[in-house]
DNA sequence: TGATGCTAATGGTTAAACCATTTACGTAAA
DNA sequence: TTTACGTAAATGGTTTAACCATTAGCATCA
């Protein structure tokens, strides 16, 4: 019948009302917050407390803090660093397994490359098409250029993220990458034949995706990643 | 040719060192840490920098502070809190539309069905029965059952995500619940005809996965879906 | 005009004290 | 003996005041 009564702790008020006031539009991207000694006044804190407030909101990633004149608490942009921080956290504590993740990208990256198709102008069909060229240099100076190459490889999937049109999928996606990278480097087979039958895949998601082909792009690459996914499942498992 | 030298900020040392702890499994998940006054002997820093370090643990999700004599700072079983918690202010931040949200449900929907029909066990598909027949018996109640009508269909949705059996799929999706509900109960028309129609879809769904019918399973669910993101949109519209 | 160094604003850190909460234990009443 | 209550002690929460470290801008000087 009534509500438990909440002892607010005074920091916790202090994250809440400045979270508001960014979510609410009240404080913009870009803007700087007051000195922490004006703010504590503000908010009838002491400066202790504040700043345990301040760390948690810069841990949320709604501000980053400045030191030196001139500097203070700045409202950052909203960005997936920690999406990225908490899902890395999530793996390395095997609450996630590599199984798990490679299952929830392969059907990402699907849908991304359908809605890419669906979506990619003349000028991203350009971008794709100057990736592929870049990553086949890469691909042509053997072994020497195999982390290039997965860079390129990144950079084409991240492209074709942002060219979903859609922030969530792109998100999202970019924080799988930070992780599998790491599994990427560690697991994947050193070898020529692997790379090359990675460009073909990539040759023909952009091909896919050029046609305006949306269920072709998904299946092409699904199937890309989930051959990814089996090589890094071999070489784990020797 | 030589490296940037870092200052460690003090705080930030004494995150990093708790947070590989945990990780390398020498705290484990249950484990008390030592009280405030002895913790920062040990790290050789004073009260507020040790505390400003524990709240940016205790956001991180990593460990739980609690007060009052045998308190103290509980090592935490990893969870997914904190990856819901970005994930909502990220889509509370307006970067995300609610056509993108409901385009990337649609998705994750799909494929969380699909899932559930290839692992579902004989005791999931009873408690999906269960939660049917619960919902059909709110939806009897009329218009004064709505709102445990709507109850009804995110618990049956998130069961399903439990039955993917992939924790990246339920953590996401029970992030786009939590941040969706408002939109629900803000644009949806209240309307025993949706309602109908609505529990017809969870019926079609749950005899999919009966079946073992992945590709129906997702293909019913994306429509069911779909459906209820043209309503809210027409009401959004009006 | 350009380089150098000072100044002041701002975050980072420390110390010591007191308040608030919670558990455990001991004492008194049933 | 058992139960209830109250007190003590441990622990997180908060405050205050001071000093250190970093940095942008300004003033000074060659």
């Amino acid at each position: 019948m009534f509500k438990q009564v909440k002892q607010n702790k005074a920091y916790q008020d202090v994250v809440d009302q400045i979270q508001e006031a960014i979510m609410a539009g009240t404080l913009e991207a870009g803007r700087l917050l007051p000195a922490e000694r004006e703010l504590k006044e503000q908010f009838g804190v002491s400066r202790g407390t504040l700043r345990e407030a301040l760390r948690v909101l810069e841990q949320k990633g709604l501000i980053a803090i400045r030191t030196g004149v001139a500097g203070g608490s700045l409202v950052r942009e909203v960005n997936s660093d920690n999406l990225s921080d908490n899902l890395g956290l999530l793996i390395r504590n095997c609450a996630v397994s590599l199984k798990d993740l490679a299952e929830f990208r392969e059907d990402m990256e699907g849908s991304v490359a359908a809605l890419a198709a669906q979506r990619a102008g003349a000028e991203d069909v350009a971008l794709l098409k100057e990736l592929l060229v870049e990553a086949e240099s890469n691909l042509k100076q053997g072994l020497s250029g195999w982390d290039s190459f997965i860079r390129s490889d990144e950079q084409i999937h991240l492209a074709l993220a942002r060219m979903s049109g859609n922030v969530l999928f792109s998100t999202v996606l970019q924080s799988l990458y930070v992780n599998i990278h790491t599994y990427y480097v560690k697991y994947l087979p050193h070898n020529k034949a692997l790379l090359q039958e990675n460009l073909a895949d990539l040759q023909d998601i952009v091909e896919a995706i050029t046609a305006g082909n949306g269920e072709r792009a998904r299946t092409v690459a699904q199937s890309h990643v989930r051959r990814f996914n089996i090589y890094m499942e071999q070489k784990g498992a020797e």
